[in-house]
RNA sequence: GUGGGUAUAGCUCAGUCGGUAGAGCGCUGGAUUGUGGUUCCAGAUGUCGUGGGUUCAAAUCCCACUACCCACCCCA
């Protein structure tokens, strides 16, 4: 038998119902909030991640689906969409547009892990995109913005946390700090950890292994190294989100994954996913157009969601609110009965009513299937109904039976008397 | 890439000391000519993950492999 391939799995009916909702929620907020949907290629050049997410991440080093085109062209399927919408905003000259380029998009996005619980290798994001400004105030209302997502898809229980991971200079001399002091403690680290100094001292700050608290805890915050802009600018985030009555915790020790990442870093939790607690990630990136190649200064901020993710989460708070369930099962009896009842439930389909049809079976199997299902009320539809123009409607929660004219019926599926 | 766990019906799982497989749910038909849910009756579905070994005999013991899950690394 041929399965989905490791990390890969079909979202199958009822259960999409909830991507579609969380889908929904998610546009309709971002359209509020004045963002457009853009939506670019699944696969890229293979340099531009390289260039943009970082050569020396994991996700560049290890995780990319890359491929050779027949051409000879090295091609990669998107670990993560920023680096493509970047590209797409230096490409089509979106600086030259009037006002902030504001911009989001939901897709799938590859990197090749192995699997558990909340990792896919196949997995999407729901992600949006400020370009042109480096005002904290739109640090603010992109973190606003992504809670209001949350919270209408029905998330309860979450944590945001922030940081500021300050800029190349105040990180610099943060690292450098760092460095001197874990090559003192080095004996009392984990293997990790000992490997981590050398190549990413910042990781060091979020291991788990208990043995590691001590060195980790008496190390300094990077909030002490921030230079004076990078100061102002983080205090001014927190002063906006303080104005929303937004709750965060600060979290000096939160280091985003990705190189492109400066100044205002966030992420949010949650506790229905395992180990991989983390539902959105989220930042600013300023110097990332320009070493992609872009001529003006481009600094953004943006975040994505894991989907799958929010998806799992939402689940876990409401199990099951999204039911699939017909409004009106027909019942045709017969091969005439059939017909009719087909141009009958078009006409209710255009009017928006959700109608199933029965196109085989006994009534009592009908019936059963109906019930089943979940569906609201079943018509019957026969030959007697037909000439009498009068149908049988059941309401299959109740068990009551009416015969319905035609008027009738749009007045109970419509009418909001039920 | 590393570690641990699991694998028996569509799903969740039981299966004793090695004697050739079961339950619940679901599915199909009937009790009911055009009336569901509850109930009753009947029925179908198994490469016991795969391959090998031991044995008169393997779901069960041994070996290898594969898949899935969880965790590490890292991240959404």
């Amino acid at each position: 038998m041929i399965k989905a391939v490791k990390g890969t799995r079909d979202i199958l009916p009822p259960a999409s119902r909830v991507w579609n909702h969380v889908e929904e929620v998610a546009r309709a907020v971002m359209h509020s909030y004045h963002y457009g949907e853009i939506r670019t290629p699944i696969f890229e050049e293979t340099s531009l991640f390289a260039r943009g997410v970082g050569e020396e991440t994991d996700i560049v080093s290890k995780e990319m689906y890359t491929f050779e085109d027949r051409d000879g062209a090295s091609l990669t399927l998107r670990p993560e969409n920023t680096a493509g919408v970047i590209r797409s905003f230096i490409e089509h000259r979106l600086d030259q547009v009037p006002g902030l380029t504001k911009v989001y998009y939901i897709g799938p996005m590859f990197r090749r892990e192995r699997p558990q619980k909340g990792r896919y290798r196949q997995f999407a994001q729901i992600g949006a995109e400020a370009i042109g400004s480096e005002s904290p105030a739109v640090d603010a209302e992109v973190i606003e913005m992504v809670i209001e997502i949350l919270t209408r898809s029905g998330l309860e229980g979450f944590r945001l946390l922030i940081n500021s991971v300050g800029c190349k200079e105040c990180r610099a001399r943060y690292v450098a700090e760092l460095r001197r002091q874990l090559a003192a403690s080095a004996a009392n680290l984990c293997q990790d950890c000992r490997r981590r100094v050398e190549t990413n001292p910042l990781r060091v700050l979020d291991c788990k292994v208990p043995e590691d608290q001590p060195v980790i805890d008496a190390l300094p915050s990077i909030l002490d190294f921030l230079c004076e802009p990078c100061k102002t600018h983080f205090a001014a985030v927190r002063t906006y989100l303080d104005d929303r009555a937004i709750q965060y915790e600060i979290r000096p020790r939160l280091v985003r994954g990705l190189d492109y990442y400066m100044r205002t870093t966030f992420e949010v939790v949650h506790g229905a996913l395992g180990a991989q607690n983390s539902v959105l990630g989220g930042g600013r990136y300023d110097g990332l157009a320009e070493s992609l190649g872009s001529k003006v200064p481009a600094p953004g901020i943006g975040f994505s969601i894991g989907e799958d993710r929010l998806v799992m989460s939402v689940e876990e708070a409401q199990p099951d609110r999204h039911k699939d369930a017909a409004d009106l099962f027909i019942a045709p009896m017969g091969d005439n009965a059939l017909r009719h009842a087909a141009l009958l439930a078009r006409d209710l389909r255009r009017n928006g009513a959700r109608v199933g049809i029965a196109f085989e079976g006994k009534l009592k199997r009908i019936l059963e299937l109906a019930n089943k299902t979940g569906a609201r009320y079943v018509l019957i539809v026969g030959d007697n109904e037909i000439q009498s123009g009068a149908y049988t409607l059941k309401n299959m929660a109740t068990g009551e039976q009416e015969s319905v004219s035609r008027e009738r019926l749009t007045e109970v599926l419509y009418g909001g008397n039920h």
